[in-house]
RNA sequence: GGAAGGUUGCCAGAGCGGACGAAUGGGGCGGCCUCGAAAGCCGUUGUGGCCUCCGGGUCACCGUGGGUUCAAAUCCCACACCUUCCGCCA
């Protein structure tokens, strides 16, 4: 959520980032209105209150003296006041919950350094690394599924019929990768980021907190008869690890990561990327997310994506990355880095981490601050996340990459141990 | 799923209609004492909203949401969560 304060202060600065992600301002115009009466109301509701608090200390005196008669005057002028509280109460509560409504859909305000834009096509790319367009053969260029059938790694056809479309079935060494995957993901952050496993069904709150609810509430699952929500990506709970906590600032950052399934019902895609692994509704990552100081909170970024850029790397595998322009920039996000690895089978440039940072836009929806180590009062923290690894996309890339012209794969040294010291696949 | 008990400040724990933002103890912080420390003593110690002539003022918050009352931590109702027991179970 955005400061409201802010909104109050400067609302053009508002107005002008949030038309840089081409969104109306239309909303934020309403609020400025809503929020001038709202605090009107709540004022003049105060004032009631204290009138009525004061007369009932009397009525109380009255009483304890022994001249509870003299009281009923008094009693009287409360209850009326009483009703006249209830009825500014009512309309500002009504206000305020207007405003929250609101509030709860208008994006974060896209930092000053992440580039104009307004679709994916404006998105810069950064740089291009262990990438040789020519390097790849003839071997290299069959999509994962297809080497997943041979080699008994995928049966696609079996997770449909489990499932439906989008739902995949790992076998034999294929599921082996994937499990190596997750691990690798974990251990080689493991110095810094203390490993969690967080449930994979959470409340509304809990969905709320990161910004996936209320707007974007079609993207995901929802058990309806529990009330629960399956999490796109344990971003969401981790987010809420620390909700409505005070930290010491002597605490941040705080790195934490987990690998958890993620579920996504990818409503908007129906039809798109529907072959193999490049979109599922259920897949596994490793994700990192830190809590941080305003202060701290680049220099966490840099970390973060460094970490995601690390994994791919060692993998032996080629990516670019992308800043993301305002226009494609995530809803609570005000910068981001995207990670995109190279699949040369499929000839795509494949999403595996969008490495961000919201500022306090989400720690404010979550109520997550900190005590500052000098002076008073608390202060909001930065929330900071990326995948360390999404499984489906960079086991597609694996697969596809380290095909050889016998049509086996190499297993990257790095995931050797994770496979029973497996060299070779197939 | 059934039964009983519980939810108060950083923690423990009192309060059960009025002077309660809340006793008392512990912890933290500051000070005294000391060569230094412990002990002891004194003081201090929540969050948020709004207003502010920046001195402060005011309102809210005792699990959550309603209700009763001039007045609710305290009484009533509903819900959530926790603990224990029973049942079921990976």
């Amino acid at each position: 959520m955005i400061d409201i304060r802010l909104l109050r202060s400067d609302p053009d600065a508002v107005r002008a980032g949030i038309a840089r992600r081409g969104e109306d301002t239309a909303s934020l115009d309403r609020v400025v209105e809503l929020d001038a009466r709202q605090r009107g109301l709540a004022e003049e509701r105060d004032q009631v209150r204290g009138e009525v608090n004061a007369i009932s200390r009397e009525v109380g005196g009255l009483h304890r003296d022994g001249r509870a008669e003299e009281a009923a005057g008094l009693q009287e002028e409360s209850r009326a006041l009483g009703e006249r509280e209830e009825a500014l109460a009512a309309e500002a509560d009504g206000l305020a919950a207007e405003i929250t409504e609101i509030l709860l859909r208008v994006p974060n305000i896209p930092s000053p350094d992440c580039p104009d834009g307004t679709s994916e096509a404006d998105n810069v790319i950064t740089r291009y690394e262990q990438w040789d367009e020519d390097a790849y053969g003839e071997h290299q260029r069959v999509p994962h599924w297809e080497i997943g059938e041979q080699l008994g790694l995928l049966d696609v056809e079996r997770g449909t019929k489990l499932s439906g479309a989008m739902f995949v079935m790992y076998t034999g060494m294929g599921a082996t990768l994937c499990r190596a995957l997750i691990q690798y993901g974990l251990d080689r952050n493991a110095d810094a980021y203390r490993e969690m496993r967080p449930p994979t069904l959470v409340k509304t709150a809990t969905m709320v907190s990161t910004g996936h609810l209320p707007k974007f509430e079609d993207d995901a699952y929802h058990l309806e008869r529990d009330d629960l929500w399956a999490i796109p990506t344990a971003e969401v709970p981790l987010t809420s690890f620390c909700r409505d906590e005070v930290l010491d600032e002597a605490d941040l950052p705080m790195k934490l990561m987990a690998h958890t399934s993620c579920f996504r019902r990818e409503a908007g895609s129906a039809g798109r990327d529907t072959r193999g692994l490049l979109r599922v509704h259920e897949f596994d990552k490793v994700e990192l997310l830190a809590y941080a100081t305003e202060e701290q909170a680049p220099e966490v970024h840099a970390d973060i994506l460094a970490r995601a850029e690390g994994a791919i790397t060692d993998l032996g595998l080629s990516y670019r990355v992308l800043d993301l322009c305002a226009g494609d920039l995530g809803g609570s996000s005000a910068r981001t880095f995207d990670l995109e690895v190279y699949a040369p089978g499929v000839d795509q440039w494949l999403e595996v981490s969008s490495v961000s940072w919201f500022s306090d836009y989400q720690a404010r929806r979550a109520n997550v601050r900190y005590r500052p180590a000098e002076g008073r009062g608390t202060q909001v923290v930065n929330t900071l996340n990326g995948s360390g690894l999404a499984v489906p996309r960079v086991w597609a890339a694996v697969v596809e990459t380290h095909r050889q012209p016998d049509g086996t794969i190499a297993v990257p040294e790095v995931l050797q141990r994770y496979m029973r010291g497996a060299m070779h696949i197939g």
